[in-house]
DNA sequence: AATTACTTTGAATCTAGGC
DNA sequence: AGCCTAGATTCAAAGTAAT
């Protein structure tokens, strides 16, 4: 019977293949598609997308001009695509991506995006309530960020990365294994330490940033690593100069852009171009160095390790200091670091305050790098 | 005339304090109101609170905690439909409590909300919405999360905070250098690595944790040492165990709590009992130069540390200057101020004329700021 | 040639207080 | 509110120049 014939696995196996195939022939794969990311996402058919990765404008709102202690002054980002009137303007302007991103995503794809403080927030929002399903919010954790000049916050010193499938039921990849062996045989963690994009990565033309916010490659390596299959289609619509595609290409997988700016196309098309397949050799830089500890004296105090108002000596009790809240010392009428205020005291050029500095601990006196040692023990991966 | 008398500096000083302590007179300073934390912010005056830390529930069929808009409780979450029910559920319910919390806070107070992936988009969303302005969002990183034993994603080893002020051009509070000499004489950065609370510090009854997210109390001290002042006051919306509490009274900090659950009233208050205040020596933290006095050049060259005459220049010698009697300074035919000549000389928009000027003094090259440490050490009390 | 010192730069909502 | 002035403020990495 013929509905019999058509419910069999097999035959619909063979349909959605029939499907996939018509709809990949439909992609303009390895393509950059000029203009509005909206109205190019629009030629694109439903549901035929693995992957969307998108780094929207963050919606920065700078002021004024900001110079660094030395009088130089800073290359913000001013160009009009990070313009907006109000967040209303934004949140507008996100759900429309959004909803066209959702529609040219496969059922089991996923979606991934990338933020700051300034945006993210709305970001994410606008993604549960079109329906996405949250995985994992990931934190890219600079290595090698700019500083706070002023001094007037904390040093901004991450991005956030938002990554979700198509709903609460929906199937995804995730590739668990080759983060497992990414990471030396360690869960990969949702904390990801990577160098931004600087030196030879960085494109420049006339010996200027081609792109204002060009994004490490390394940071897609692992989203396209953990996230999808060689072969699978990942399509930007901020393609920027092409950080998306190159990887994908060094990756096996197939890559679609959108892009207004006839520059940045340019620069991606001929940066992909030259994209090398992967070789074992370049994968091993493209990995994290894991960092030896390295524990600053605060944190001993902040953790009760060394407490603030404990006393310290030096082993022969010559000297003698009090801890501070914030992990300074104080000696009659003098402050300074561990290091700092043994140096000075003992007329000394520097010191090692870990060893110099003594306390009484379970009836023992020690060296406070005791207590450093067993807070590293204690805080161990 | 009473006009004049009203006008001085130090009337409207007086009447400033008169208000402050009128104000903190009508404060439960020290006590965990019971009750739905909005009707207990509700009785708190207006303009008097330094800081609100808010741990909020994130789980979003919260049952109890959750009511519509309209008053008529959320059903448990099956479907894409009541997802979004419970979604537009939890945002009411943020709004409100953010609106009290808005309310009671200072112009120049703060406000801090952890959360996770979860809840903390719509609560950033919120607060953005609600008027507040973000100045940072800072990455709990936890040195020993709980591992994913599914291995379906990215282990979730962080939290998130956002830390924000009454408006764009409010002022808060942030102690830079404390918090610079805490992590070891570097601008401390928006991601924190500390562990997570377990051992002595996690409170227990027979055997079981009493309350499920118990936030670690070095996360509250670093927090609270950033951005309050000891006697500030602090509340806490969502008091749980107490930590808030613990911690403020350990660093000199005034809190308030508000709780529904009386088993955890009654764990935070025994806990906040059995804490030890710091004293006043160790809750000192080092000064950033902004707050201590200043000393103006002329003093300098009054007091002969500079005398009039001295020959200044910068470090590599491509600029000099001669000091006037009355603190000025003269190269060529431009006369200005050490950091307005310094500029000018420079083309620069600023220059810091204290670090970048130097002399000769006891046959070294010295930054005329050494000479400005001497004169505060000498006129010092 | 190798080492050291100096320069440049990166998604940044980046001053405070008096008049 | 806006203008003016005093004066406080940077970390890691890559690239280039000097030794």
């Amino acid at each position: 019977m013929a509905t019999v014939l058509l419910n069999t696995p097999s035959r619909v196996e063979e349909k959605k293949r029939e499907t996939k195939i018509e709809v990949r022939k439909d992609l303009p794969i390895g393509q950059i598609l000029d203009g509005d990311c909206i109205a190019a996402m629009r030629t694109i058919p439903a549901n035929s997308i693995d992957m969307v990765f998108a780094d929207p404008p963050y919606n920065l709102q700078l002021g004024g001009d900001l110079s660094r202690p030395d009088g130089s002054a800073v290359d913000a980002v001013t160009d009009d695509w990070d313009k907006f009137d109000s967040f209303a303007a934004y949140d507008a302007f996100t759900k429309g991506w959004l909803a066209e991103a959702r529609r040219i995503l496969k059922p089991n794809g996923s979606l991934w995006v990338i933020g700051s403080y300034h945006n993210i927030f709305r970001v994410g929002t606008a993604m549960q309530d079109a329906g996405f399903w949250v995985l994992n919010d990931i934190i890219w954790r600079k290595s090698n960020p700019m500083p706070n000049f002023k001094g007037t916050r904390f040093t901004n010193a991450h991005e956030t990365l938002i990554w979700a499938s198509m709903g609460e039921k929906a199937k995804y990849t995730f590739n668990y294994r080759a983060m497992k062996t990414l990471n030396d045989e360690l869960q990969m963690r949702s904390d990801w330490v990577l160098p931004i994009c600087n030196g030879q990565e960085r494109l420049k033309k006339g010996g200027t940033k081609v792109h204002p916010t060009q994004k490490p490659e390394s940071l897609l390596y692992r989203v396209m690593l953990a996230t999808t299959n060689p072969g699978d289609v990942v399509l930007d619509p901020f393609f920027g100069t092409g950080t998306t595609g190159a990887v994908a290409k060094r990756l096996g997988r197939d890559w679609i852009g959108c892009e207004r700016e006839g520059n940045y196309r340019e620069a991606a098309l001929e940066r992909i171009e030259m994209a090398l397949p992967l070789d074992e050799s370049a994968l091993k830089t493209m990995q994290s160095k894991r960092q030896a500890p390295r524990v600053a004296f605060g944190s001993l105090v902040e953790n009760g390790y060394v407490p603030a108002g404990t006393k310290l000596f030096d082993k022969k009790r010559r000297y003698s200091a009090e801890v501070r809240a914030d992990g300074s010392l104080v000696s009659g009428k003098e402050t300074g670091s561990i290091h700092g205020l043994g140096a000075s005291l003992q007329g000394a050029p520097s010191c090692n305050g870990w060893t110099f500095w003594h306390m009484e601990a379970g009836g023992q006196v020690q060296p406070i790098d005791a207590q450093r040692q067993l807070y590293i023990l204690a805080t161990e991966d």
